[in-house]
RNA sequence: GGGCGAAUACCAGAGUGGCCAAAUGGGGCAGACUGUAAAUCUGCUGGUUUAUACCUUCGGUGGUUCGAAUCCAUCUUCGCCCA
């Protein structure tokens, strides 16, 4: 994997770049849809081709593993041979499941013991078999396995989890140099900085990431119940120390304004299953602001869900016919939800990147962050 | 014409003397959701702008009782059965 830095905001980290993987380049700053078992909720891939314009989807490593397993997507030939999307793919490692599903979970030295929320077996994820694993996926960028600690877990927590995950990251990080793509493409690897809400472990994080010298680095373990000022300052000390000529994905977030403020601040990537989940739940984002879409003042708004929309489903469909979906609880209320939604997300960060490359990034972002704010 | 049964909040439907403004489900309304155990979850749903408070409600009317959605009488409507 390639990333070549193409241009820098004025007054803003912000940055526009390429990034080359073996299925197809990745124009940043990206959002990238979540499809954790190798489908994105609701949505076809002919879909996230043409109205969303998707560049990269996830996938999600304790999923897949669990469900078709292993075995399976190796028989396939991989996840892209599997599911049929043909651009890039980046699996979570399962980091993120050893927080919310930490009901079902131990953490030891050698790795996380946990039990499958399916059948309750008991399976065992270590750093290298978590590598082990995305390659028989077949993701074009896997990602290390860390822990992710409760966002008002206390320093001497998040010391002893952060010391844990540096230990796993190295040895993850050796694995991934030891081994090679399965399927004749490359695959890369992103280290992750955790550290909670305290710069000096955020700190000595990024420069434990930045000096394995990885094709792009990740900053986790924010967006998990923090102050959003906490998140933004964690962001910024991080970026300080992640090198700039690789592309920084900062992991799960966020909402508009989120995704915005990280691009300022130096964010390259970033992925969140907000536009998925919240639009299969009613809720849909627009550049104008926020719409509940079950709520009654659509009942009789015959106008565009959004005039100029970024998908050609914001003209065919009404406000008050999508609530009436909603309210009827139609599949095709989700499905019209989630293609919006993403659709915005992908528009927002293209209009990101083209306000970086003409050079007014700042004033757009800041009147930008007010407008998807609003509640409609 | 006779017999039996039923009428409860938007709907369905519990409740058969005080713990009942009334279970539960549906519907309705609103909120939440950030590397997806989520087409999920939470709250409200008679009125009084807040209420552990007061007021008005359980087909109508009139009784019994300290107290009635609950007991009695009667009327109305509906259902079933017999003529």
């Amino acid at each position: 994997m390639d990333f070549q830095l193409q241009k820098e905001a004025e007054n803003s980290n912000a940055r526009a770049g390429l990034i080359t993987t073996d299925h197809g380049t990745i124009e940043t700053p990206i959002f990238m849809p979540v499809g954790t078992v190798g489908s994105v909720k609701a949505v076809h891939f002919r879909e996230l081709e043409t109205d969303i314009k998707a560049q990269i989807i996830l996938g999600n490593t304790y999923h897949l593993y669990l469900r078709p397993g292993i075995e399976i997507l190796e028989k396939a030939g991989g996840l892209h041979k599997f599911n049929g999307w043909k651009r890039p793919i980046l699996t979570d490692s399962g980091g993120f499941q050893v927080f919310s599903l930490s009901s079902n979970r131990k953490l030891k030295e050698e790795g996380a013991y946990f039990r499958s929320h399916i059948d309750g077996s008991k399976h065992l994820f270590t750093p290298e078999g978590v590598v082990d694993i995305q390659r028989s996926i077949g993701a074009d960028i896997m990602m290390a396995l860390d822990e992710c600690p409760p966002g008002d877990s206390d320093y001497r927590y998040a010391r002893k989890s952060l010391d844990l995950t540096l230990r796993w990251l190295k040895r993850g990080w050796d694995r991934y140099c030891s081994t090679e793509g399965k399927y004749g493409y490359r695959q890369t690897f992103f280290p992750i900085v955790q550290g909670c809400v305290y710069p000096d472990l955020r700190k000595e994080s990024a420069h434990f990431v930045a000096d394995l010298g990885a094709d792009g680095n990740a900053i986790g373990g924010l967006a998990v119940g923090e102050p959003t000022e906490k998140m933004y300052e964690m962001i910024e000390v991080v970026n300080e120390i992640l090198p700039a000529d690789k592309p920084r994905y900062l992991m799960g977030v966020g909402t508009p304004a989120n995704i915005l403020e990280a691009i300022d601040r130096g964010v390259d990537m970033m992925d969140c299953v907000m536009p998925t989940r919240n639009g299969r739940n009613g809720m849909l984002f627009t550049k104008n602001g926020i719409m509940n879409m079950r709520n009654k003042k659509w009942a009789d708004d015959f106008s565009p869900i959004e005039e100029d929309g970024a998908s050609e489903v914001d003209r065919l469909y009404s406000k008050a016919y999508l609530r009436h979906l909603f309210v009827s609880q139609e599949i095709l209320a989700m499905q019209i939800a989630s293609i919006h939604n993403l659709a915005f997300y992908l528009w927002l960060v293209g209009e990101a990147r083209k306000h970086i490359l003409a050079g007014d990034f700042k004033p757009w972002k800041e009147e930008m962050v007010i407008r998807v704010t609003q509640r409609l």
